[in-house]
Formats: C-alpha cells, structure tokens, sequence
RNA sequence: GGAGAGGUGGCUGAGUGGCUUAAAGCGGCGGAUUGCUAAUCCGUUGUACGGGGUCAACCCGUACCGGGGGUUCGAAUCCCCCCUUCUCCGCCA
C-alpha cells in the first residue's frame, strides 16, 4: 500500500510512475475520498472534545450534589450526532482503504521503463550452453524413460496440472530441498522456517495477494482460509502488526508446498512440469532496513545465483520492466535456466525488493538508531523453485542413453548416486 | 467438540464507572558521579490519525487496555458476540 500523504504532496509523480507500469488508476478518486475523511474527522473530533469537556463538568457537578439532568440531555443528543458522523467517518475510511488496497507500488527509478515482456533487460548470464553430440529431448520424454512421473494417475485423482513424482525424482526432489536449505541456513545466514501452508485473508492481504489475485488462489471456504501460493505469505507475515526487535536485517528461508489455480494460463506452456498447479519451493525473505534495501536485493539474487552456480545449470538474469513487474514489488529480477531439451528458458525464481509496500498493508514496523517507529523494507526471493529445477537438471544432465546425469554437489544428498537410470522394471518392457 | 481460567504499553504487573493524562518495576534513551569490564543517583519514555506551526527536535485535539457491538453524561472497568492462549475431558495421525 501507498502512503496517502506521499499521493497527497507528490501527485504528479505518483501518477507518472503508475502510468509506466501501464495501469490506469484513479488518483482524483482517492485524493477526493481523502479530503471527506479529513473534513468528517475534524469535525466529529470537535464534538469528541466538547462532549468530553462536558462529561467532565458533570462529573464535578454530581460529585459536589449538584443537579446536572439539563447538561445529560444536551450531551446525549450531542452523543447522537457524533455516532452518525463517526458512521460516515468509518464508511468514508474503508471506502478509501479498500481503493488504496488496489493501487500497486512505485516501480523504484532504476527500474527500465517499458510496457510488456519484451522490454524486460537481460544484464547478465552465467555458465555455457552445453553443446550436445546427439538431439535433447524435452523432460517429460526423459520422465517416461527412467519412470519419474505419473502425470495420468494423477490427473485422475485429481486433476490436471498436479504432479506426482515416483522413485528417483521423488528422492531427487527431497535431496534437492535439503541441499538448498543447507546451503542458505549454513553459509548464507538465514534462519529455517517451516511455516502453516494456509492462511486467512488479513495475511493475503498483508503480502498483496489479496485482494487482486483472489482468483488466482485455492479457497477453503469452510474456514475461510486460503493455500499459501508461495512461502513468501506465511513468513512475511510472521511480523503483521508488530515492531520487531530484533536486530535487523531479519533473512529467512522457508520450504513449501505452493498451490496456484494459474486462471487464464490453461495450455500454455503446460506440458510436463513447466507449469502446475502444485509445487515445491524454497524460499528466502528478508526484513530490512529501509537504507540497505537495494544492497539486500543485490545479496538476495546472489544466494539464489549460487544454488545455480554448485548445480552447475546456465542462467541469464533477467530485469523486469515498469510494465512487466509484479503488483507489490518496486523492483525485480527473475532468475531464467536454459532447458535445452525444449530450447526455452525458464524462470526458476523471482527476487523483488517491496520497499514498505508489503509492511505498511501488513503493519511489519521497526525502531530506528533514534528510537522512532517506521516501516521495514521486506524481500523476496526463490532459492528456487522445484519443477523447474527439476526440469532443468533433467534436460541439461541427459545422456544418449536416456540416463541423467547429476550434478556432483548432490551426490551426499543421494547417496552416492551420480544419475538417473533406467530401473529394472521398465528396462525388461522394453527389451 | 465440552468445561474452566486468562488476554493491559518493548517486557513483568496493578487497576470493579469520573484526579488513570494507565500505578510501580524492568528495559531503552539522556545526564551526573566514580580509577576499573560495573554500580549509584537524577531526568525522560507508546502508536495511529486530524489540525496548527519558523514544516523540525514543537503545540493542540481524537482514538487505542485481544477484536467487534451495547449500556452510560462518561467505560481498561458493566453487558453481549467473536478470536486467541493455558489446563482438564473427548476425538484423532
């Protein structure tokens, strides 16, 4: 959420920033909301004050035996008046609550001014393409080979969209959690998190989720409680309402289930597990200090760099334009492995910088050296998502044989094992 | 799910209708003093919103004692509903 006094004395520029992420908002709206709530506060405070005053001089007057039945009546009507004003102060404030809650954030000045995609800047990349001697094949053909998914079975039990993983991919899936969980509690300094995978709609809300993705989330309506679509729910609002103290800055990592009903993506991109509705992910958050927020970015795209860089796995960073950036963030990279066996790059993680965007709609506040109160800077990043990981070291590790080939930081989280073989079962249906 | 007991500031903890502007202590911050890794003494101490202002380190007002309603001239205090924590019982992986 914005600030209301930021909008109030910068209008010009927070309209100009809006305009960029190409969203038309309705500032003359909001500011005209703001101006009634002002004039209904001022006004109604007055009476408070005068009933207040009043209410005391009674008290006196009882105390001393005086007769006061003519100041109760003119007090109690005045009582009447306030509660119809305090009832149009308190429609005018949700109105305007609610509008502001709509309103996304302030894409940070370094941000590239474009309009979709196809303006997004690509600064960097790390590691080379392999070159192969033979044609890569997508993964899901990999998966039929060596037994990894059941992507039918599934389906029917519940629907499509919903992975289910089977001997070495299931072992590969849990080895690769654990190494990225160790690799950011160990040598990067975050704390483990394990969080509630559903939450109620204050911490949706708190985060941004609510109220513009509704449709985008799984619903338990029964207990009016939704399934957390990332980590970054949960562990960011582990500090909703609260000043939080403890030194900053505050780095935690957490691995989830993530749920996303992904509306309006149906048949895109959807084969194998390029895109699902459930999956697996580690994730980091951090609470900062509003000075050191963008060095924190920085630091929060390198750790998630650096569980590419040990498995081995080419990436391109990619720097999302004013038109492509996300409702709550300020700034983002996303983070893009090469699948070769589709000839695609996919994005493994998302790293944005939220500046107080996410704190002010969750109250997440903190005391400065001087001992004010203000809000914290929150991050985010994936340290990375599974499935595409999977997807990744699958098709970057396949051999002419079909087996694959594991990177070697792996091997204490399986055993010793160093690929992807063809099990016995499958291997005499073949022959 | 049932019964009982709780929820007060950063923390501990008083407070059963108006001198509560929430006592006291701890912690924090500022100062004084002291030849020793500290003690002692003094002062200070919340948040949000609105208004004013030499737009700041200030002043005024309003609200805030888990949340929401109600009673009252006036509510931390009385009443109702909800949330939540703890204990016991039931159910259960």
């Amino acid at each position: 959420m914005l600030d209301i006094k930021v909008i109030r004395e910068r209008e010009q520029d927070v309209r100009r920033a809006l305009e960029q992420r190409g969203m038309g908002v309705q500032l003359d709206e909001l500011l005209a909301l703001d101006q009634r709530r002002r004039d209904l506060l001022s006004e109604v405070e007055r009476f408070k004050c005068e009933r207040n005053a009043s209410s005391r001089e009674i008290g006196q007057k009882k105390k001393s035996g005086a007769d006061a039945s003519a100041e109760q009546q003119a007090v109690r009507e005045m009582g009447d008046r306030i509660k119809a004003l305090d009832e149009q102060v308190r429609e005018v404030q949700s109105e305007l609550h609610e509008k502001m809650l709509q309103v996304p954030n302030i894409p940070h000045v370094s941000v590239p001014v474009g309009e979709d995609a196809s303006e997004n800047r690509y600064p960097r990349s790390w590691g080379e393409p392999r070159a192969f001697d033979f044609e890569p094949v997508p993964h899901w053909v990999l998966g039929d080979k060596l037994g990894l998914f059941d992507f039918e079975r599934a389906t029917r039990m519940t629907g499509a969209g919903f992975p289910l993983l089977r001997g070495q991919a299931a072992r590969l899936q849990r080895a690769l959690i654990q190494f990225m969980l160790d690799v950011h509690t160990r040598e990067h300094g975050y704390e483990e998190i394990l969080p509630p995978f559903l939450c109620n709609q204050e911490a949706m809300t708190g985060t941004g989720q609510l109220p513009k993705m509704a449709e985008d989330m799984y619903y338990v309506g029964l207990d009016n409680l939704y399934l957390i679509p990332t980590a970054e729910v949960p562990v960011t609002n582990i500090y909703r309402e609260e000043i939080i103290q403890q030194p900053l800055p505050i780095a935690l990592t957490a691995y989830t289930p993530c749920f996303r009903r992904e509306a309006g993506a149906a048949g895109r991109e959807t084969r194998g597990l390029n895109r699902v509705h459930q999956f697996d992910k580690v994730e980091m958050v951090k609470f900062v200090v509003p000075e050191t927020s963008y060095d924190e970015l920085e630091k929060l795209l390198h750790d998630a760099e650096d569980i590419l860089q040990r498995l081995e796995l080419p990436y391109r960073i990619c720097e999302l334009c004013t038109g492509d950036l996300s409702f709550a963030a300020a700034k983002c990279y996303d983070i893009e492995l090469w699948a070769p066996g589709q000839r695609v790059w996919l994005e493994v993680s998302s790293c944005s910088c939220f500046e107080d965007f996410q704190a002010r709609r969750a109250g997440i506040r903190y005391r400065d050296a001087q001992g004010k109160v203000r809000y914290v800077h929150t991050l985010n990043g994936s340290g990375v998502a599974l499935p595409r990981l999977m997807v990744a070291i699958l098709e970057n590790g396949q051999q002419p044989d079909g087996s694959v080939k594991l990177p070697e930081v792996l091997r204490p989280y399986m055993q010793g094992c160093d690929r992807l073989t063809v099990p016995p079962t499958l291997a005499m249906k073949e022959n």
